[in-house]
DNA sequence: CTTGATCCTCCAGTCGCTGGAGAATGTACG
DNA sequence: CGTACATTCTCCAGCGACTGGAGGATCAAG
């Protein structure tokens, strides 16, 4: 019932109150009504709205498919095909990402472990950043 | 012996040339010495510079870590402790990294595996999103 | 009425590049 | 020697997703 700040949204939906002026900004957030002073007024639906896009955004989606996650979380009769291709294209690129950090996992841990711990003469860090065929893989 | 003109270096380190430009603009590569009309130019030493940072950048190191592996490596009776340490905290990096996106994905799976592929009204992506309590873990 | 909290707008910075504009210079060919 | 094209120069703006500060207005409590 009662409008709140633009504090109160924050408080309550875990964002902090310039990353929800930069929502409004980028399109993502629509921009609320305004007191006569001036100030934002947000409603329950925008606290809703706020905690799908934090609830998203700590899931690693990209705000651009979080615009289209609301827009398609805006008509419920949607199939929803296209919300299950953004989550699968979203976990495609985070197992990608895995794969190429265990790879720099594996290659990182082959600079460090071997090192004998003298001085950078001999050092197998920085031997291995000298020259890429001590490596283990092509990691281009 | 004959110096290099920057787009030598750039196709022999592999690094475009703006961005050889942008190293040298952060002090990541020592400015070069110029000809009479203004070009920079370079010798064997820069080549292996380079080629050091472009190894480093791929291995995920970020530039204030390079440029601190760079002093070392110009330093070769200096204890490597220092060097193992950055590659050390580096490993730490890009393993919590991987426990983060591992945990992500998880999140991620349980989204989109048990959507029963009608109506945005009944999609399990949009209504996780939506409600953080139907997730696996704490992710916040 | 005063104090302190909250809000407003605008702008700059983060990181590691990337690319464009517009001008100057180098190189090759006829 | 002239002309065309490639390369280089500097400067500046943009990416993504915020974050924070300056400087000013307004609100709520005592
Ligand atoms: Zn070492
Ligand atoms: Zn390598
Ligand atoms: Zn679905
Ligand atoms: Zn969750």
């Amino acid at each position: 019932m009662k409008p709140l700040t633009i504090g109160e949204l924050s408080a309550q939906a875990g964002v902090k109150i310039p990353t929800i002026r930069y929502y409004e900004s980028i399109g993502l957030l629509p921009a609320p009504l305004r007191t006569d002073s001036n100030r934002r007024t947000y409603d329950a639906a925008a606290v809703s709205r706020l905690r799908f896009i934090r609830h998203a955004r700590e899931l690693g989606f990209e705000v651009d498919a979080i615009r289209q996650l609301l827009m398609l979380a805006d008509d419920p009769a949607h199939p929803c095909g296209e919300a299950d291709a953004l989550a699968r294209a979203h976990l495609a690129d985070i197992e990608s990402k895995i794969a190429r950090l265990q790879a720099l996992r594996a290659e990182v841990r082959n600079m460090v472990e071997p090192c004998p711990q003298g001085q950078v003469r001999t050092c197998h860090v920085i031997e291995v950043l000298a020259d890429h065929s001590h490596c283990l893989h092509d990691h281009h």
